[in-house]
DNA sequence: CCTTTATATAACCTATTTGTTATATAACCA
DNA sequence: TGGTTATATAACAAATAGGTTATATAAAGG
């Protein structure tokens, strides 16, 4: 699973979860999401770069510039793999608590 | 949200989501992580440190063993954070059904 | 006690990440 | 056509990650 590599990777990074909270608001250019970071133009460029390599954005061209959205296809293999996760703690949880519920007659 | 950081970061690297795939299975030892892997146990102690520091495992202590298991914490912080992408797409879904639903009758 | 077993830590190396500045490209506009 | 705007890329530095081997620690067992 090579591509959720790539897409927790991308999510690790605050400037890129931020990114990707805009986009949850729309489509944006690589200037407007440069705005509002101190950092440079190539920084957010290569944040951009990242995160449609993880599959997690698109981009079109639209003369010079290249407005960037949400990709639904990685969230969909993220939330998947932490669904296993996530029906293993419930399984835990009901264990324990099957656990508790024996503990108490005994106290 | 330093911890989303770490609980991603941790999540990225492929040794550490098969040792949480097998703690989904019930606790293991650091000696019944290291066997599957074809990895010093050095390494094993180091990542399981990250997916402690991540919140994504606790351990107990037994004797000389030092038994791991899933943590539930973070997993529900990621979720949360996965939500908002979740629905924004969802959202952008519906906009582009929208779109095209409006588009057809033109055609 | 001494040895073995389970685990952690230190020192080290290499590759990758993340930022920078400088520069290239290519569309737009006057 | 010449300047400006939007974006990408290259070259570099510093920090971090992920592995190794060697060694420390501490409980277990003869």
């Amino acid at each position: 699973m090579a591509n959720l590599d790539a897409a927790f990777s991308a999510l690790a990074d605050p400037t890129r979860r931020a990114i990707l909270a805009r986009l949850a608001l729309g489509e944006a250019t690589v200037m407007e999401l440069v705005e509002p970071f101190e950092m440079t133009q190539p920084a957010i460029s290569r944040h951009l770069k990242v995160l449609e390599g993880a599959g997690l954005i698109v981009r079109r061209i639209e003369g010079t510039k290249r407005p960037c959205r949400l990709a639904p296809s990685a969230v969909a293999e993220i939330d998947q793999w932490l669904g296993m996760l996530r029906r293993a703690l419930e399984t835990n949880y009901d264990r324990l608590d099957g656990v508790l519920a024996a503990m108490k007659p005994e106290k």
